[in-house]
DNA sequence: CGTCGATTTGACCTATCTCAATGAGAGTGG
DNA sequence: CCACTCTCATTGAGATAGGTCAAATCGACG
């Protein structure tokens, strides 16, 4: 599992942005600047690998803007889209030295890295650690009532509200977009390519949906896909 | 009642290896009596429940003893057991004010009870979240590969290499308690009960496992049972 | 020995997968 | 502007893993 494109080269890129609003103000000792110095902040194209299931975890990464993926393989190839991550999300960790799954974005993105120990040794860091990762330990707990529990039909739901959700667009018809490929929904959904392409189009033919483009889909009746979730 | 220093306790739970630069002496600020001051050590039975999804989230719990699951309900009774927790782990967090899911024993347990205010403000406290919370973080992401892209026998062999792994029993014939009915394996592993039963009784007619009781399982060949998983 | 809940087993059904063909959209080059 | 190609998405037809329903068995306990 080699990689290239796993710039965290740390001494390379530094258009240091202000930590996401996350952060309290006070920091326990260190100052800001002790921070900034050992965290940097990388670009990324779209559909670019951060780094590799294996990899050495030496840097823990936060989204700082765009949305990521991560996923694991068995070894016949099978995927599994694990998390998808947007602004604030920490993600890169491991319980060893290694990351235990990959990362690839899914729009171009933004991504903070902090060397591991200066995570571990800043107090704030750890407090913004613990906050976002056990909300991203909620969003995993829905995430397996959708994989363990829900019909093909209530997980192509319950994902489309999630991304509307997020969206900005707050009533109305929401407009979303996807920016991921069927096989990546399909991935995360636990289904394949095919029942989800079906599940969008039977909600096209209802009438509760309708595909502006093949990523771009416009909720027509919220209401009707809440129902269909199963109340997510 | 046997270890009062409570503070202690948590900082060093489950670590094997202590925490780089995050030893139990440096207290920012908050001295060790803060912290037991606001910590509490409960009783449950087996199967008791913990508390519901939906009640007020004051406290923040860690398994000091004993096993306990989190499931959550869909609307028309499907239930999703979201994790399983062992000595160490922490849960009962929320977005909001208010528990995600619902806490239950699997066998007499100790729970450390934490304030939430307490926990916000102590930075070896957060430090200890921030790990415990990756670690269950990481396990949820192998769930969801199995919950997305395992066959039935696929689970049961990994759910079964799971706690083999837990167990003291490093070698030989790992004898295993489940200390869980086969509709909460079902419902952990995202299968029904006559499934779960089948993928054990197909087990033991291959001798690859055989049961000393109905929730006691002794791996006659772990290889093999490994090899089901598909590298777990 | 009888009862009750949990588990196992059997027979059948269906949601989803698999395999295969068709269609649609974005580039490219003539 | 029009083939041509490549990738991705859709649709169809048939296969199957796992679900459902129902009956039989087991085990603990009084």
């Amino acid at each position: 599992m080699a990689d290239m494109n796993t710039a965290v080269d740390l001494s390379l890129l530094n258009d240091a942005v202000p930590f996401p609003g996350c952060l309290p103000k006070a920091f326990d000792g260190e100052t800001r600047d002790d921070f900034t110095r050992h965290s940097v902040v990388s670009r990324y194209g779209q559909h670019e690998t951060i780094f590799f299931e294996g990899d050495p975890a030496d840097a823990i990464c936060q989204v700082d803007e765009g949305a990521v993926m991560l996923y694991k393989l068995l070894p016949d190839g099978r995927r599994q889209v694990v998390e998808l991550l947007s602004q604030g999300d920490v993600f890169g960790f491991a319980r060893g030295d290694y990351r235990d799954c990959s990362a690839e974005t899914l729009t171009p993105a933004r991504i903070r890295l902090t060397e591991r120990r200066t995570a571990e040794r800043s107090c704030s860091f750890q407090r913004v650690l613990a906050r976002q990762v056990l909300l991203q330990l909620e969003a995993m707990h829905e995430h397996a009532v959708l994989l363990g529990r829900k019909s093909a039909m209530e997980r192509v739901a319950s994902f489309l509200l999630r991304l509307a959700g997020e969206d900005v667009s707050p009533e109305e018809a929401p407009v979303i977009d996807l920016s991921m490929t069927r096989q990546e929904i399909a991935d995360y959904l636990g289904l394949t390519i095919e029942t989800v392409s079906r599940s969008f189009s039977e909600l096209k033919r209802r009438g509760l949906i309708a595909l502006e483009k093949q990523d771009r889909v416009r909720i027509a009746n919220y209401d009707a896909v809440e129902t269909l979730a199963t109340a997510c």
